[in-house]
RNA sequence: GGUGGGUUCGUAUAACGGUUAGUACUCGAGAUUUUCAUUCUCGCAAUAGGAGUUCGAUUCUCCUACCCACUACCA
């Protein structure tokens, strides 16, 4: 059997958004189960949209979520630029490949299937407003081809001096009249669209010498020997000029299995996923951080503090389910587990508290060295005169309690510096007359633990209080307020045996003097 | 407007003609705890509407409504 091969073809015009990650992902998953390649593109045949950065910001966010091209670039994130033994294809940039389309697209003129169009771009335009008034819509197809500028109308010589002299020409395809159109997606099933509602789109334009999308996509793919193309439903519309190019350039037998994936959609309201909802409900709408050319920031789940790992699966889970109750997956229990058949049709709404709760998981499954390193990186200074093992000892026992590594700092402050204020509100409650006579007796009696664990701490302090019939409630608060300044926080003997007996000692000391 | 796609708890989804319509997130209540968090238990909550096919429709067909995409010399 042919190996497959999947392509992720995205246009550098932006920052790829995290909808254009899961169909990246989707595409990567579908490959390596059946041991395939996954191979990335750029598409960047629209010369006014170019975006520094754009194309350098997708190949790093793909990396970042470890979804690493078999094909296409190499092992430092470039696009490759000439064929070799791992990039036969090469290039992967269609702005590189520029010269093999022009070929094609006179090759469907010759054949009858497409023709050259003259109308200038003013002129189309005019003719759309015209319609527009009339409320209708202006379509250049089988029904109005008859009376335009092109080389169906025009004289054949005129045509020939047309296309010597100007620039502004165009290769329109020339779609079929009144043909039912039969396609299969591998989502949605079988589709059928009548020919009559299409237009003659655009495949090639004299101007910039460069082909549209759909020549581009057709005939890369073709020539990249594409078995299957995994994309967004904003492309489902196009599929029938797709199924007629094949056609017409003969090519219907390795034609390749499409695949038409729904769109993310906004956690509130209408419409689908924006970098304004984002904004607005406070969650990164791109992998990566982005700055656009006025300087606005975006945020990306990268500096937010999400894992990789996390980002991944929230995104295979929207849209796709394993027909198991099983919600965590590593990369490689997905490719296992993919499949395109349990793929869901409907748009998913993004749900931000959802994609929390993954991180949240990821988070508690961290081995502790390699959270330990998060805390670190994330900390320096603050914590670099602690060991190991005493940071290890702290985020065991409070990672349970944050849902990004960014958020532990304020967590576990405490264990790393003394408290310098106490909590207004738990100081009146506690600290009372009753209470100041006892802590004394109490610090006296910590002083003897030993030896200075949790075990020994909690029963030596349960048995102190309970036997002096001293008021439990106050008396361990009072002392947690003491030690981490506020009235929360993990179990005292915990906290005691990590601080250890003399910091211990030194903080009610401080505390007592302070609060007198 | 036209063409195509879609519609199960608030959200993501399961149930591919027969279930008390399941699970997760969120939310609520309770238990545990010296506090907070965790954990555990319980709970709230859905098949868009209408016809039809069938002994039986979440599931198949049609209609309506609503949502989405496309309708560029953009991808």
């Amino acid at each position: 059997m042919k190996k497959r091969r999947v392509r992720f073809a995205p246009s550098p015009t932006g920052p790829l958004h995290m909808g254009g990650v899961r169909t990246a992902l989707y595409n990567f998953l579908y490959a390596h189960q059946a041991g395939g390649d996954f191979i990335l593109r750029i598409e960047d045949t629209d010369s006014t949209r170019f975006v520094p950065g754009a194309e350098e910001y997708i190949i790093e966010a793909l990396r970042w979520c470890g979804i690493y091209p078999d094909e296409g670039v190499d092992a430092e994130g470039k696009v490759v630029e000439t064929p070799s033994e791992r990039h036969p294809y090469a290039p992967y940039r269609q702005s590189q490949r520029r010269g093999i389309y022009r070929k094609y697209a006179e090759e469907l003129v010759e054949k009858g299937c497409a023709y050259y169009a003259f109308d200038t771009a003013e002129e189309l335009a005019s003719l759309r407003a015209a319609a527009e008034a009339e409320k209708r819509t202006f379509t250049y197809n089988q029904a109005t081809r008859g009376s335009l500028r092109n080389s169906l109308t025009l004289p054949a010589d005129e045509v020939a001096r047309l296309l010597e002299e100007s620039t502004a020409w165009t290769i329109r395809f020339k779609t079929p009249e009144n043909t039912v159109i039969k396609m299969d997606d591998l989502i949605r099933g079988h589709i059928e669209v009548n020919s009559d509602t299409l237009d003659d789109k655009v495949l090639w334009k004299r101007a910039d010498e460069l082909p549209t999308y759909h020549l581009a996509n057709v005939v890369d793919d073709h020539l990249m020997e594409i078995t299957d193309v995994i994309r967004g439903e904003e492309w489902l519309p196009s599929l029938p000029l797709h199924y007629l190019l094949y056609d017409a350039f003969g090519w219907q037998d390795s034609r390749p299995n499409f695949a038409h994936l729904s769109l993310l959609l906004k956690p509130d309201g209408k419409g689908k996923l924006s970098k304004r909802d984002g904004d607005r409900l406070g969650f990164p709408v791109f992998p990566l951080k982005w700055v656009n050319a006025e300087g606005e920031v975006s945020r990306g789940y990268r500096e937010d503090g999400y894992y990789p790992e996390a980002f991944i699966n929230l995104l295979a889970m929207l849209g796709w389910n394993p027909g198991t109750e099983q919600e965590l997956f590593s990369l490689d229990e997905l490719v296992q587990a993919f499949s395109l058949d349990r793929v869901v049709k409907s748009g998913a709404r993004f749900n931000p508290d959802k994609a929390k709760w993954f991180n949240q998981e990821y988070l508690r499954m961290r081995p502790t060295e390699a959270l330990i390193a998060d805390f670190r990186a994330l900390n320096g200074e603050k914590v670099a005169a602690f060991s190991d093992a005493y940071i290890g000892q702290v985020l065991e026992m409070m990672k349970e309690r944050a849902h990004f590594a960014n958020e532990l700092w304020d967590l576990t402050a405490f264990f790393f510096e003394a408290p310098q204020t106490y909590d207004e509100a738990s100081v009146a409650k506690f600290w009372k007359d009753e209470v100041k006579e006892i802590i004394p007796k109490v610090r006296e009696a910590v002083k003897a633990i030993e030896p200075f664990d949790k075990e020994t701490i909690e029963t030596a302090l349960h048995d102190l209080i309970t036997s002096n019939e001293w008021p439990m409630g106050k008396v361990m608060n009072t002392l947690r307020l003491f030690l981490v300044g506020v009235s929360k926080g993990p179990g005292i003997a915990d906290m005691m045996a990590i601080f250890g007996k003399e910091e211990t000692l030194r903080r009610i000391d401080v505390a007592i003097a302070k609060l007198g």
